[in-house]
DNA sequence: GGGGATTGATTCAGG
DNA sequence: ATCAATCCCC
């Protein structure tokens, strides 16, 4: 993934086929990879060529120590990451049968040999992804007659997620209070016993689906785990040799399990920053990096602190940025890199004119006959992603997104999913409910509450009571034809559950009446619907040449845990649009990063929940913002709109905090230098724009009151000196700062 | 039960 | 602004 890797044009400059793992690195680098037995903490900064030593290291177990690569489990945080680790491991050395893996998916690999052990469930799992989740708690929070606008699936959902991840750690002493009492997003109204009702209900109707969602994959491992310790030696035993990469992002849970992985042999190594940890929104918990010290009996610790990634004046402002954060464990990261750009901070009307400004920022870039494989844009959400898309396809520049609308979410996808999913788990009754009537075949939710009263009443599946004549009595007219063809199809697909994926795929679809089904979808986009289909096939193949034992067991597991297709390209000649979570471990030459306003970087929720004096929500998206930064080696550029259109409306931004927190000695036309002048009090445009005068008092939104006791450089460019009366002196940006003066009284 | 109009939520991030 | 769910008639 990583674009113009110069540890990557390193190892072709010594294109030496011996393996020498130590050659090129630095000293604390070599103290990694060469470290034997024993746990190891790696404190990597940004840059600091972390994924080089885990691969080396990788490399240099089996090459070195003779390890056997089964032996050796590496786990990452997203796909992404473990796909560049196997890429770059199987560049070094052409072995295969080591673990590198997500938590999920490794999880999930356990599970499927091992889950019956646990009882309720089979090795043909269902993993329900968060909509196949709200789409049964819908159904719960109906059958249970609550009010579906006051009890929000996805709202329950969360809940129930959180709830579920607490209590899986609960004996862990400290942890008992973690998240505060039930009621997370500070919104009445969840009363507990409803709550406790929908949980326990989804948590039955998990077992009789037969089916896992994200969290379970994570906590059953954990329950097999704890409750049977000759499976979990099994492993342990196995694993001699175990890595976790962004460390700083593992839950509890997951460190649990980590445990118990390193429990035989305690060769665990793990390599993270906790600058860096930016899910703490999902669990993360920094302790599990902080504390590893003291958890695991006095391992060898490195620090990675050099960095070859970022020009000096890049590390330079991401570096003053993160020092604001009070929750952090100072570090020394340097570079031995000289001169480099500013930075630069555009400031925009609305979000079309921060993507037109970005997109010639991009063209001239390309005029200088720079690579676009080398150009990333960030943003903070999913939704800002349009406008910059539509700027760059008007000026054809060539670009692709990271994430985005996920390919496997599209409706005609998710059917044929759930079709494939029915045949290897018959059992699955959200899968059976999306398809038993695509095409429509005359069941409607009438004839299926019947059904699934009856079913329920036997203790059945839905699709099992569709084969019962006596199930089928209680229905009339259309519907139980309709019911019956539906039985009758499965039953024939049924032999296929064992099949290739591709096999299966074709089963399917020669089942269903491809024209019909997707006529009655609706609409324009026929034929990209059609495309569609043609494209899960032919990823079915790939997958079935790539995993010959896989099947369409494995082919379903894999698309329920890489969400994203894998479709982007390190070389190609494209601009890459993405968030900046999925931003973390990337590199690019120049990044842009849009929306640097209060509200979206830092995001409003955070500022909310960090009303009470709660700093730790703001802290998080200081790291964010560090992180998106960091990633950029030669350029970096930040921009900031006046409005934004939400939700239908027009919003009127304030530039972000952080741009304020970034010192003018690394920004374009920021030199500091320059006579006092009086200038503009604020960029908020007004009738009368405010002067601001030396001795003034001012009141800023963040520090508080203050007197302003120096101003240097004049128009948009003036920085000012503040005295803050709580906040001490700092220096700030006119043009951001906002300030607002306060009258003084008149003698 | 299906089609079209209306209403209401959505937009924090990912496995 | 956009999409999905829901409502209301045929």
């Amino acid at each position: 993934m990583s674009v113009l890797n110069w540890m990557d044009i390193k190892d072709l400059d010594q294109g030496s086929p011996a393996l020498d793992l130590l050659a090129g690195l630095n000293q604390p680098q070599a103290e990694a990879v060469s470290h034997g037995d024993g746990p190891l903490l790696i404190l990597a900064g940004p840059g600091s060529g972390k994924t080089r030593v885990i691969t080396n290291r990788i490399a240099h177990l089996i090459t070195e120590r003779g390890v056997a690569p089964h032996e050796i489990l590496a786990i990452t945080f997203t796909n992404k990451a473990a796909r560049e680790m196997r890429e770059r491991v199987g560049k070094l050395l052409a072995v295969e049968g080591a673990w590198i893996s997500t938590f999920h998916s490794m999880c999930a690999r356990i599970l499927r040999r091992e889950i019956e052990a646990l009882g309720t469930w089979t090795r043909d799992f269902s993993i329900y992804d968060t909509s196949d989740r709200n789409q049964l708690l819908k159904n719960l929070i109906k059958e249970a007659g609550y009010d579906r606008t006051r009890f929000r699936p996805a709202q329950v959902g969360g809940w129930i997620s959180e709830w579920k991840n607490r209590w899986a750690v609960e004996d862990d002493s400290e942890l008992s209070i973690v998240g505060g009492a039930g009621d997370p997003d500070g919104e009445a109204g969840m009363d507990e016993e409803v709550f406790d009702k929908v949980r326990r209900n989804y948590e039955k109707a998990m077992g009789e689906n037969n089916a896992l969602d994200f969290d379970d994959l994570i906590l059953k491992v954990l329950d097999l785990f704890d409750g049977n310790h000759g499976i979990r030696d099994a492993y342990a035993r196995r694993f001699r040799y175990v890595m976790v990469d962004e460390y700083q992002d593992t839950n509890r849970a997951q460190y649990r399990i980590t445990r118990h992985l390193a429990s035989w042999h305690e060769n665990l190594a793990v390599c993270g920053d906790p600058d860096q940890s930016i899910y703490a929104w999902r669990g993360a918990d920094i302790r599990n990096i902080l504390d590893f010290e003291r958890d695991f009996g006095a391992p060898r610790v490195v620090r990675l602190e050099q960095n070859y990634r970022s020009s000096p004046m890049i590390l330079g402002a991401a570096d003053a940025l993160i020092a604001n954060n009070r929750e952090r464990k100072e570090k020394g990261l340097w570079t031995d890199r000289e001169g480099g750009e500013r930075l630069v901070v555009l400031e925009c009307g609305d979000e079309n004119d921060e993507a037109r400004q970005i997109t010639t920022q991009i063209t001239g870039l390309m005029a200088r006959g720079e690579s676009l494989a080398g150009v990333a844009i960030f943003y903070r959400v999913n939704f800002m992603q349009r406008a910059l898309e539509s700027a760059l396809r008007l000026a054809r520049v060539p670009y692709q997104v990271v994430g985005g609308v996920e390919f496997y979410k599209r409706r005609e996808i998710r059917d044929l999913v759930s079709f494939l999913r029915l045949i290897v788990n018959p059992v699955d009754n959200i899968a059976f409910l999306r398809v038993v009537n695509v095409p429509a075949r005359g069941v409607g939710a009438r004839s299926l509450e019947v059904l699934g009263g009856w079913a329920a009443d036997r203790r059945l599946s839905l699709l099992e009571a569709t084969r019962s004549s006596e199930a089928l009595a209680a229905i009339r007219g259309r519907a139980k034809k309709g019911l019956a063809l539906f039985a009758g199809m499965m039953e024939r697909l049924e032999e296929f559950r064992a099949a290739d994926a591709a096999v299966a795929v074709d089963a399917v679809l020669d089942e269903i009446d491809i024209g019909l089904w997707l006529a009655q979808m609706d609409d324009e986009n026929l034929a990209d619907r059609e495309a569609n289909l043609d494209e899960l096939r032919s990823h079915a193949e790939e997958y079935d040449r790539l995993n010959p034992e896989g099947g369409l067991g494995g082919f379903l597991e894999e698309i329920a845990l890489v969400s994203e297709v894998d479709d982007l390209e390190d070389d190609t000649d494209k601009v890459t649009l993405m968030t900046l979570h999925s931003a973390k471990g990337l590199e690019f030459p120049a990044v842009f990063m849009a929306g640097l306003e209060e509200e979206i970087l830092p995001h409003g929720r955070a500022l909310a929940e960090g009303v009470d004096g709660e700093e730790a929500a703001l802290e998080e998206e200081r790291r964010l913002c560090y992180v998106g930064m960091t990633r950029a080696m030669e350029r970096l550029m930040l921009s900031w709109a006046r409005t934004r259109l939400h939700f239908g409306e027009t919003r009127y931004q304030r530039p972000s905090r952080f741009l304020d927190e970034i010192p003018g000695e690394f920004v374009e036309g920021m030199d500091g230098e320059g006579e006092e002048a009086e200038v503009l009090g604020s960029y908020e445009p007004g009738p009368e724009a405010p002067k601001l005068k030396v001795g003034q008092r001012v009141d800023h939104e963040h520090f508080g009151r203050g007197t302003l006791t120096q101003l240097v450089g004049s128009g948009i460019n003036a920085r000012a000196t503040v005295d803050f009366v709580h906040a001490g002196t700092k220096q700030l940006l006119v043009q951001y700062a906002n300030l607002t003066i306060i009258e003084v009284p008149q003698r």
